[in-house]
DNA sequence: TAAAAAATGTGATATCTATCACATTTTTTT
DNA sequence: AAAAAAATGTGATAGATATCACATTTTTTA
């Protein structure tokens, strides 16, 4: 059985635990692999764990009125429901696989005990915790400041340069979900993702896509 | 000379420090009072101090292209700039006080080294950084979910509830920031204070706001 | 105090986006 | 493989919001 210290994955927080911790880390911690669509954390249920996203990639979602919003992707690696965890009983927003994942689940009191003990654990942390909103500030500013197609070509480059790093990828979200994401109806997904077609600038072909001419959907992004 | 150990306001992380740590605090913590509109953090300057907000009232805000967007409004006490500090040389958002304010500018270094220090200080930090992550969420989740006449009657209520725990208050915003606050224009802003104020739900002259119908004002943010 | 600047109120209009409707395709289940 | 369910594509229309225009009031500056 492999333990936390042999671990290829840790997070950099895990770098700044000693082997004594480490250890105690493996015997609190249970590696599971989830397939795509998997709810990883449910939002409403209680939670003990911190979860930490080894491989794979997540959308965290808030349902408001059996409407669902996304709040963001995020990819491995990272902790996830920190926020939730700490803070909250119960959880505030759902985690779900978009790809086939692998996650560690770490008990809370774990979790807080090496906070408290240990600094540097704890700062790193806390610029994950910073990173996280500055991220979440941007992004909203970016969805006010820009009309839909801008915001669909914004979310076409951020697979291609933040998830994928390739210019051809198979989307891991429906038409319906990509306007979860940023604000918009399914329809107007299908619209804009037709056009960009039509234009060029994209090929796609129901979740693949294949940007083009990226500098013009750059453009698009910064002036929609 | 007052001391940060003899401080009354407290924030709740600094009440983990000792005796020795509340001293060096005190040698490298500078309090200044601003006036209202004076800018306390500015967005593309360097930045090299955590700021702890002691009294008042401040609006977080970002500027893209001319165009300001405020993230949200802070009560005292709370630490402000811990994510564009602890993360970035250059600030992401600017800080700008909207009432008379006390801070205290505290270095950097400091600030780390009580982290890395001081488990508990480290923990509150953490804490205070999930639950800013997760009202963000909801505030944005709502700001989708609603229409513009629900957004404002959510921030009527806000500054009743939440920040003058009255229904009887100045509003510290102009209209134009108002619409900034929730994504909508002047002129909006405008028209639905006047509808509000029509209806006989708000009695609304200039800034001065007095809620006379406070469950119409709760209805109409929930469904609008 | 006068002049200038900023903020506010309100109507008219243009534009964008949501919603509805329905055909078609793809995926999942039995 | 057939049936059912889910996802997708696209046109037409209604409705919400942004923008423009301009008068008026309030605040700031000289």
């Amino acid at each position: 059985m492999s333990t936390c210290n042999e671990c290829k994955i840790k997070s950099t927080a895990a770098t700044f635990l000693n082997k004594n911790e480490l250890e105690n880390l493996s015997q609190n911690c249970a590696e599971v692999s989830f397939k795509n669509r998997s709810i990883i954390l449910q939002q409403g249920a209680l939670s003990s764990n911190i979860i930490y996203l080894k491989t794979g990639l997540v959308k965290i979602h808030i349902s408001v009125f059996e409407k669902e919003h996304i709040i963001k992707i995020l990819k491995a690696p990272l902790f996830l429901g920190i926020p939730t965890t700490l803070k909250e009983k119960i959880n505030q927003y759902s985690v779900t696989a978009i790809e086939q994942v692998t996650v560690c689940f770490i008990d809370i009191n774990l979790f807080n005990k090496f906070i408290i003990k240990n600094g540097e654990f704890a700062y790193e942390i806390i610029v994950d915790l910073c990173c996280s909103e500055l991220d979440y500030f941007k992004v909203c500013v970016n969805r006010k400041q820009k009309n839909i197609t801008g915001r669909v070509a914004d979310t076409l480059l951020f697979f291609a340069n933040k998830i994928y790093n390739s210019d051809n990828y198979t989307l891991p979200l429906s038409r319906l979900e990509l306007g979860n994401l940023i604000d918009t109806s399914r329809e107007n997904i299908c619209r804009i993702l037709s056009q960009l077609n039509d234009d060029g600038i994209i090929n796609s072909n129901g979740k693949k896509i294949e940007i083009i001419n990226m500098k013009l959907l750059e453009t698009i992004s910064n002036h929609g």
